[in-house]
RNA sequence: GGUCCGUUCGUCUAGCUGGCCCAGGACGCUAGGUUUUCAUCCUAGAAAUCAGGGGUUCGAAUCCCCUACGGACUACCA
């Protein structure tokens, strides 16, 4: 029988959500819809030292920008809460007491000064410390103690841990969907801190008390907690909870582009794109990093992008809306080797995107920007005015330098274009041009330029030299859609004095 | 050090039930064409001895073993 679909986004809120975590909160998202299930936001602020003030709200912001959205979590309710782990403190006691009643833990006084003293003997040694089976009983817990000597400590306050009692001889069996079957030994393994003393539970313990309370289908999460999966597999074991288990599925790494390893939060802007998905400051520091939504991504493209760091669908079809995701994704198709990120292909998924827009809509994303500028044009205008040139940038802040030429008169003249095309008698033709222009009527784009094709033609001169140089008068550069587009939006006035002031100030440089 | 995971063009990857692969696609790059500019678009090209070695087999990127390299984990962090 299957089991109804409930899976977990479950981060701790200790800053901004890189990434990788949005991957993995996409591909929860995806396999929930996918399969009619349940998605979860949990998060895991069972480490007080980490807290950072802003980040759960970060994360819930963030992740509705990309449309990731959840059934059930901090933000939502549902039935199965509370879903903030610190809000759940008291039932993590409780089953960790179950777990020293069953046998399956015991209480450990040592104190963090004397274990780490005990590995630094051990370093010295060129040995690795471990709490586990072989060190056990040398050490103060309540499985070398008097079972009085235990109580009175516990009764006099001495600090104390709560540890996994992890058995001495098992093969523990790991079914992941994307590593396949992985064995590990118990006898390896250490007795994990479960409980900790300042009466909050590690993440270990939490975990596996509310993947179990919430009904935890599927566990889909980064591959550096399979290590620790042997751990988690053994607990729901301890707990007798091992025919609900949820399956398990870990993802890839993310990589850093350059060299090797995990990317990580701290790698900020140093690689030349954003790890964050919307900007971030830091609350202590006053630091900020740039983000996907800020530098000009489109939620969709992001999606789109992170989709494909990991996965693909087999078919060469590299374009997916949210939509399309859910139905073609799949757990199978998800690659074992971590992924770098690629800026350019980036680049390119985010302009493709800037094409699927219409000129109506990258208007109203682009009016701000004419606004702060003191720019104001019409909508429709400037809609037509997007159309014409979306096809030459990756992203809406391009849009300024590919249209500026539309809204005022240009400041420089390329000198690139001056050096080839620029001749003596260049500023006398256009002069001649620019009568030619104002003499026309009614002034539309197609009587304007045959007018001048046919004046370039009756002198026999060369079109490319004098479309190039009218075209350096009137945007200062080799660069934009049909120039007799352009002079029909400016107007004849302005074509005419743009052509003058060209002159003028070109036969300066020359 | 130990445990576990991984390794196909610069990057993301196809290939996973062996022959259609002297390895395909995409980004990027190069060249040509279109555009009287730029971008787009079109065409072509360079780019992986499938980490290396050894098996199994008539035949291996695909199965097995070893080695190397990379990574994750090894906290009273998640």
């Amino acid at each position: 029988m299957e089991r109804k679909v409930r899976v977990r986004f479950a981060p701790s809120p200790t800053g901004p959500l890189h990434i990788g975590g949005v991957r993995t909160a996409l591909y929860n998202y995806l396999f929930a819809k996918q399969k009619g299930g349940t998605m979860i936001l949990r998060i895991e602020d069972t480490d007080q030292g980490r807290f950072v003030p802003g980040a759960e709200e970060y994360i819930i912001d963030s992740l509705t920008w990309l449309g990731i959205k959840f059934d059930e979590g901090v933000h939502v309710g549902g039935p199965y809460g509370p879903y903030r782990q610190s809000d759940r403190k008291p039932l993590y006691r409780e089953y960790a007491d179950k777990l020293i009643s069953k046998g399956w833990a015991y209480y450990a006084f040592d104190t963090p000064d004397s274990l780490e003293e005990i590995r630094k003997s051990y370093e010295a040694e060129k040995k690795a410390f471990q709490y586990d089976v072989t060190t056990r009983n040398s050490l103060r817990n309540s499985l070398t103690l008097s079972h009085e000597e235990a109580q009175q400590l516990i009764a006099d306050n001495h600090p104390y841990v709560i540890r996994f009692k992890m058995p001495e001889n098992q093969d523990i069996v790991v079914n992941d969907h994307i590593r396949g079957r992985v064995v590990v030994h118990s006898g390896l393994l250490d007795d994990k801190v479960l409980f900790k003393s300042d009466g909050m539970p590690t993440y270990h313990l939490a975990n596996i008390v509310d993947d179990h309370l919430m009904e935890i289908s599927h566990v889909i999460r980064g591959e550096e907690w399979l290590p620790s999966a042997p751990l988690h597999v053994m607990l729901y074991r301890a707990f007798g909870w091992e025919d609900t288990m949820p399956e398990f599925a870990h993802l890839p790494l993310l990589l850093k582009p350059d060299g090797n390893g995990k990317l990580s939060k701290r790698d900020g802007d140093r690689l030349g794109f954003p790890v964050f998905p919307t900007q971030w400051q830091d609350p202590k520091t006053g630091e900020i990093s740039s983000g996907y939504r800020e530098s000009g991504y489109f939620a969709e493209a992001v999606i789109n992008i992170l989709a494909f760091l990991g996965w693909n669908p087999g078919t060469t079809q590299e374009m997916f809306s949210m939509d399309e995701l859910i139905h073609a994704f799949s757990i199978e198709r998800i690659s074992k080797s971590g992924a770098k990120f690629d800026v350019e292909k980036a680049k390119w998924f985010n302009q493709q995107y800037v094409r699927q827009h219409s000129g109506v809509e990258l208007a109203k994303l682009f009016m701000p920007e004419l606004k702060g500028k003191g720019i104001s044009i019409d909508e429709a205008k400037l809609a037509i005015i997007c159309d014409l040139v979306k096809e030459r940038v990756s992203f809406i802040k391009e849009l300024w330098d590919q249209s500026y030429f539309f809204f005022k008169a240009p400041d420089t003249y390329d000198e690139q274009v001056i050096k080839k095309r620029w001749k003596e008698d260049t500023a006398l033709h256009l002069q001649q041009i620019a009568l030619i222009l104002e003499n026309t009527s009614p002034f539309e784009t197609q009587p304007a330029h045959d007018n001048v094709v046919t004046y370039i033609q009756e002198n026999a001169l060369n079109m490319g030299q004098i479309m190039n140089c009218l075209r350096l008068v009137i945007v200062g550069a080799a660069i934009g859609p049909d120039l007799f587009t352009i002079i029909n939006s400016i107007g004849k006035a302005e074509a005419v004095k743009r052509i003058n002031k060209g002159v003028d100030e070109i036969k300066l440089l020359t």
